[in-house]
DNA sequence: TCTGGGGTCCTAGGACCC
DNA sequence: TCTGGGGTCCTAGGACCC
């Protein structure tokens, strides 16, 4: 008996996402190796990615790897586009979609057999959809939970489909190596080679006091639970980002205070213009900065007041360029970034219509549990907070007082 | 692996409060 | 001047992801 719910998270993701689209619009680099930003490589077509070539890549080093290639200058309104498309139709696929970039997205398609079908006939549909509406190959992964979604959406690829059924689970995740889980990179890979945890399933065996030792509490209770395919995690539609950020890399040739001054009046004129385009304001400006020798700095500073103009923004980021000013002199800087953080409206909510007839407490506890179910179980508390008190910073508008520090 | 640009989440220490 | 137990907020760094 297999019941839709078991598989019913969609992992959704577009292969190769700018290389496609750039392939989609010129015909000429249909099944050609297609590289995108000159540079560092920003995406690699799969015909490319046959001889090693790899997002992240110095450009000089794709060239070497594949000469033949062709190579491509980022056109990002046109990945913006195609992003808009497939959303589009993400969301008309369910009404619970959780994206993750501009090319992927979780769909929590339970519940939805008497109107769509089972989850593999909603995500072969997506799939022939989106090929033929946007003109992309996706590939999806089905399955319980959202790690096993993700993770069988990199196996399905490229352009595949992978579902997991709940009794398949074990033979697929326990022999992968570790590093292959979602949230193991180098760093944890090394650390748990170290302590002899190679694969899921020795990872699975190891308890979550003994992993919290080299790991840390958070990392150990993650990763523990996911081995053991605990992830109770649901999909979140309404989403809203905590930061925005520009930053931009130079040469290691010295820079005049009045270069990095004129570099840093465009950065945080990008910013706070896209803020203000989106509506968002904040009390946190963050200067990012790298050196020479490639290490990385960062710089805080947290305003009395959310904010999303120029000026107050600017004002910010000069006095922690002009305090970083020794270190800069003394260490050579190669890149300058700016971001906001602390954002205002960064809150829970679930709307629910309340038909006449139904008693108000009654409604009230389905929205309680909506929020809880969406938001996690600490949810409710944090909300809670944040009612009773119409001071706390998150819902602050731009001018008005925040909170002292203690209160 | 000689390194772009945009993000998220977690950890740890310290100042400060009752 | 030795010091309990329970908190909040800010800063800086780091791992990880696309």
């Amino acid at each position: 008996v297999f019941v839709s719910g078991d598989a019913g998270i969609l992992h959704a993701d577009a292969d190769a996402f700018y290389a496609s689209v750039e392939q989609r619009d010129d015909p000429r680099l249909r099944g050609r190796p297609t590289i995108v930003g000159p540079g560092v490589v920003t995406a690699a077509s799969y015909e490319a990615r046959a001889y090693g070539v790899h997002g992240g890549m110095s450009g000089w080093r794709a060239r070497r790897l594949c000469p033949h290639a062709t190579f491509v200058t980022p056109r990002f309104t046109a990945y913006t586009e195609a992003s808009k498309a497939l959303f589009e139709i993400f969301k008309q696929t369910s009404p619970r979609v959780e994206g993750l970039s501009m090319e992927e997205a979780f769909l929590d398609v339970r519940g939805l057999e008497r109107i769509s079908g089972a989850p593999r006939e909603i995500a072969v549909r997506l799939r022939n959809r989106v090929r033929e509406e946007v003109g992309l190959p996706l590939s999806v992964g089905a399955a319980r939970t959202k790690v096993l979604a993700k993770m069988a959406s990199r196996a399905a690829k490229p352009d595949g489909l992978l579902l997991i059924p709940p009794a398949k689970e074990e033979a697929f995740l326990l022999p992968l190596p570790v590093e292959s889980l979602w949230g193991v990179g180098r760093v944890t890979a090394e650390k748990l080679h170290a302590h002899g945890i190679h694969t899921v399933g020795q990872l699975a065996r190891r308890s979550e006091a003994e992993l919290a030792w080299f790991l840390g509490p958070a990392a150990a209770r993650h990763l523990h639970a996911i081995a053991r395919r605990h992830d109770p995690r649901p999909v979140r539609p309404d989403r809203r980002r905590g930061s925005f950020g520009s930053q931009s890399a130079f040469g290691s040739s010295p820079k005049s205070g009045a270069d990095l001054d004129a570099r840093l009046v465009a950065l945080v004129d990008r910013v706070t213009r896209r803020m203000r385009s989106a509506g968002r304001a904040g009390r946190t400006v963050t200067l990012r900065l790298r050196f020479d020798d490639f290490a990385r700095a960062t710089r805080s500073r947290t305003l009395p007041h959310v904010t999303d103009g120029t000026g107050s923004v600017l004002a910010a980021a000069r006095a922690l360029l002009t305090a970083a000013t020794p270190v800069i002199e003394r260490r050579g800087i190669t890149l300058l970034g700016v971001a906001v953080t602390n954002l205002a409206g960064r809150g829970f909510g679930a709307q629910l219509e309340l038909p006449l007839d139904r008693p108000l407490d009654a409604a009230l506890d389905e929205a309680i549990d909506e929020v809880r179910d969406r938001y996690g179980p600490d949810a409710i508390r944090r909300g809670a907070a944040l009612a009773r008190n119409p001071d706390l910073s998150p819902w602050l508008r731009p001018g008005e007082e925040a909170p002292r520090p203690g209160s």
